[in-house]
DNA sequence: GTCTATACGAAGATAGAC
DNA sequence: GTCTATCTTCGTATAGAC
């Protein structure tokens, strides 16, 4: 089925994107992952690398915002745990190995189309999570500043952890995250 | 003078890094930033472009990690107000269009022996401003701690303003950090 | 419409002229 | 010892067979 073919390409270029930034994400690696043909990369993406990595963005985006978005309705300190462990489950799972694909993005776009993609998937995890903290009691400045800053310390601790190879930095920033959460309503 | 083109070739390759990744930072755009020919790469890195890169983690390490223990001496506050500075004067010099070279080598690491460099760059940095925090007052433990966070929303905030092309996630960071900062002495 | 073969360009690396 | 020319490899993209 060709749906499935796309999926596991869109798939297999986000774990390669992750691991080993965009230029590496060659379609030599996504095929030998997904067992595809060549041509087939130009059947399912006629706008080639670009598109593919638009479909990434927009799979991995969506993804992300689903679980965020599940937090809804629990108390400040919940979503807030759960928001650090969804991150924390992807690095650890990887052995620290790879990082967050949106980012790889941002630090390797070659053109503004995919720099806005970035912005737009960033800026609607900030906002999903400040609508969950703000549904917890949370004032709405208050929660959209504390959004931007937990989606901060997630990207940079998630970066020195895997210089560390080791989740501690990512442990450490958690744990003074959360110390910050107990007064945020 | 040997040196000086040197130098200028690991300044160049510094800012095709920050700018772009890794990969982008190919010879042919280093040689003409700094106008050297092709050969001159080979003759003072014959290693290559690991060796290249190497150059620019020593020399991008010393000489943030220089910036950071000049501040050794003052208080907290102080402290904390000049490293965010530090790394905002960067991010704003370039209209957010560049980032930190040493997260592009750890995003796009693909060798053990520069991821080790890459730690050992974050932890000297961590290392020293912790070292300036606790001259200041800080406990060790906390000090250390907090230096993480500082290091970890620094480096997630340079990668939320360049997707947004503008400085306000890192203003919005900074600005929680420093009033959490108050609270460290 | 799925796969193979290949064209084209770019990047890293080297050899050899001066 | 500095520069030019070239070799090899690899990645994107396309053309054409089945």
């Amino acid at each position: 089925m060709s749906g499935n073919v796309r999926q596991r390409m869109i798939e297999g270029a986000t774990e390669v994107l992750a691991r080993r930034g965009l230029h590496a994400t060659a379609f030599s690696e996504v095929l030998s992952l997904t067992g595809a043909s060549r041509g087939s990369i130009y059947h399912h993406f006629p706008g080639g690398k670009a598109e593919l990595m638009e479909a990434v963005l927009d799979d991995v985006g969506t993804r992300c915002d689903d679980a965020l978005r599940a937090l809804r309705g629990r108390p400040v300190a919940a979503v807030v745990d759960a928001a650090l462990e969804l991150w924390r489950a992807k690095l650890v799972r990887n052995d620290c190995e790879s990082g967050c694909p949106v980012a790889a993005l941002t630090i390797a776009a070659d053109s503004g189309r995919m720099l806005d993609g970035c912005r737009e998937t960033f800026n609607q995890w900030r906002d999903t999570l400040a609508s969950a903290l703000q549904t917890a009691g949370c004032e709405a400045q208050r929660a959209i500043d504390f959004a931007t800053l937990l989606l901060a310390c997630v990207q940079g601790a998630i970066v020195l952890s895997r210089a560390e190879g080791q989740p501690t930095p990512f442990d450490s920033v958690a744990r003074q995250l959360r110390a910050q959460a107990a007064g945020l309503v």
